[in-house]
DNA sequence: ATTGACCCTCCAGTTACTGGAAGCCTTATA
DNA sequence: TATAAGGCTTCCAGTAACTGGAGGGTCAAT
């Protein structure tokens, strides 16, 4: 199989397929003429890192749960402790950005939004008090 | 000024002041033996800084927010359409983890976390139907 | 004169791709 | 058979916003 129906067939672009291959996270074979030669495992590996990129796992992430997904002597609370940090991370960064969001519409609100040049938003940004 | 006091009392360490006048943020002076020289001013702008960028502004956003504060001629509604605008991402990324975190919150919730290979982790995203 | 704390520049690495250039391979059509 | 379209190849560069480190001047105090 060509790196085009791959990609069609996994959802993962050609550019990404081989950025994968790049740093070893698949190893396709060569055919005669140089293209990669790509098996139905390929296709099923490539699927499983896009659903996992979905999630927002990181590439090691990654790496490390195809690894798993490949040893039939895994244990599951190896696949749990992978997905409970990126939980965690996950959870992290909601409260950051809801933070963020929280200060933001504030601003947002208490701005009048005209043409006056008076804004509590670049007010609220500058270290030293504006126009009071 | 020297760069070290303007970090202290910015907030902004030092290697990011460089980066930043590298990139246009700010503009110093030399001093005569090469050093960096910073006025009150620039550490005004570079805690204006900090604080946008604590507020998860891009350095585009920055670079516009900080004209504006600068701009006397300034229309309060051009800070807050910036302000919105990036509310507007921040609340897509908000969504964007929240539906990653209720899913992988469930397959937590699923995987048994013992010493056997079952995963409904691995099984959700594995194309191929795992062990039944 | 030397030590230690600063300062300088320049280069490389980070994350996960993505775009583009230059050029071969294959397949279909005129 | 010539050629054109589309697919494949490699390699280089750029993205965002820094951060770390090497190699090397400067300054203040001892």
């Amino acid at each position: 199989m060509n790196i085009g129906d791959v990609a069609r067939q996994s959802g993962v672009p050609p550019k990404t397929i081989r950025y994968y291959e790049d740093i070893g996270l698949i190893r396709p074979n060569r055919s005669e003429n140089g293209y990669r030669a790509f098996t139905e495992n390929h296709v099923h590996k490539l699927a499983f890192l896009g659903r996992a990129r979905a999630l927002g796992f990181t590439i090691e992430d990654c790496r490390t749960l195809l690894a798993l997904y490949e040893d039939e002597n895994r244990e599951s609370v190896q696949v749990k402790a992978v997905a409970e940090d990126h939980l965690r991370q996950i959870e992290e960064k909601i409260e950051k950005l809801q933070s963020m969001r929280t200060t933001l519409t504030d601003l947002v609100e208490k701005c009048a939004g005209d043409h006056r040049p008076d804004c509590p938003i670049l007010a609220d940004l500058s270290p030293v008090r504006m126009s009071e």
